[in-house]
DNA sequence: TCTTAAAACTGATAATTATCACTTTTTAAA
DNA sequence: TTTAAAAAGTGATAATTATCAGTTTTAAGA
């Protein structure tokens, strides 16, 4: 016999399904977490819509939550005391900005901004910390993806202090081949103004774009304005190992 | 009435209590276990030596466990296509070495050196795990000295691409400063030759070896033989301010 | 579609940093 | 204490990258 009580229960079960499928399959950290912390998460999620060029924070504001990026493409950014500014990390889909400064409660040490129309949604820091101080599957999730973010502010440290621009340009064309893909026409899908690509690779905005040139000239990529197409993988890889 | 088995409680309190004290006192980063698992931690664990200028492990080698620094300074670096290496930490007493490939499950990626004699202990992989997956206060401090040296990393990075071999030897030597102090002469108590120097800062031995001069000339600091003394640290930190 | 601002590009030149080929000093081991 | 070897230091020069002052092209809004 199925009684209201039993109803419910499969009412919410479905509930928590739903709740879990859809948050998990957006953001890949929230993935360990247990399905009554996602549905709170779910429930308290709330969305937003930020214009391209945009700022989602500054650096030094205090966040009160987390955003998952749920469409395009945010970068992460420090401003230095000459004006110019790096970028440090380049956000897309599935991704999490700010877990950082809410973890160790400090305000945020970069600032994020909107490379297109982006759409986010914001989970206030309670939703948070509670399971990542109950449930350590959670807080391991997370803890792999800070070190995979260390992993790779080394690599690119060791970039910075060891190969030339032109090393430099070929690696970070490479790394958004690899990570963020290329369109059905074979473009990489993640396009950036020289100005950007020359703050990923930390060089001016000048020589980033003979850079480019340079690589266009020796036929390793083909270059549609703005859209760059890898065209030998190879050769840029043989440029960036020194060979 | 005392009892054997309430006597024997005792006795079992007494040594938690010990390898409390004993291990949390030195390592920072275990502090947040519960006593048992530091209990396991003090059975498990064994003591190394590694002389001066020895390697503690490789890039690419697999690990076991982790180590922690009881004694001496230690080098985190990694090694470019060109043969040169770059600096990316420098360990101290009370850090925790090998606990990113470890949790990770990946082979290190970086290269472990010993700086001076260090004294190191290694805790066996199992017993780091265990209470990684069980407690997450002990995840969470993980999480937020990952966190940190993610931060760390960051500001290396930003430093290496926005400011001068000047102002980046200005920071390493307030950061050795900061991080750990002077002896009572007021010499930095990190000591490193020019080599090391230049792997943290990024630049050929000779531009070290000129920048130093330069400081020094400009009363910023003292030298004797190795040692560095700041004796203008206000100096310093307008210079790497670009004021 | 026109218009204007932003982005992309170019050449000349300057500044910074690396490299090479040494000498001198320091350190550590026989 | 002597003696190699390692580290530190120097000068000359080359290579790389930044800066400045433009022009041309592209994109986006009125």
């Amino acid at each position: 016999m199925v009684t209201r009580s039993t109803l419910n229960m499969a009412k919410d079960e479905n509930y928590l399904k739903r709740c879990e499928n859809c948050i998990v399959r957006q953001f890949n950290a929230l993935r360990a977490m247990d399905k009554e912390a996602l549905k709170q998460v779910s429930d308290a999620k709330t969305s937003k819509r930020i214009k391209k060029g945009d700022t989602i924070f500054k650096e030094g504001e205090k966040l009160n939550g987390i955003f998952c990026v749920k469409n395009g493409i945010t970068k992460l950014s420090k401003l230095s005391s000459n004006g110019k500014d790096q970028i440090i990390k380049i956000v897309t889909k599935g991704d999490v900005i700010g877990h950082d400064a809410i973890i160790t409660e400090v305000n945020t040490t970069m600032e994020a901004t909107a490379i297109n129309d982006v759409e986010l949604c914001f989970i206030p820091k309670e939703t948070i910390l509670k399971p990542l101080k109950a449930n350590p599957n959670f807080t391991v999730e997370i803890l792999k993806t800070v070190i995979n973010d260390l992993k790779e502010a080394h690599t690119t440290l060791l970039s910075l202090s060891q190969k030339s621009v032109k090393q430099r340009l070929a690696q970070t064309l490479i790394y958004l081949d690899t990570n963020y893909g290329t369109n059905e026409d074979g473009f990489l899908k993640v396009t950036l103004t020289r100005e950007e690509l020359s703050s990923i690779i930390g060089t001016a905005l000048e020589s980033c774009i003979r850079t480019i040139s340079s690589l266009k000239k020796e036929k390793m990529i083909t270059v549609s304005h703005k859209k760059i197409k890898i065209i030998n993988r190879k050769a840029l890889q043989r440029l960036i190992d020194d060979l």
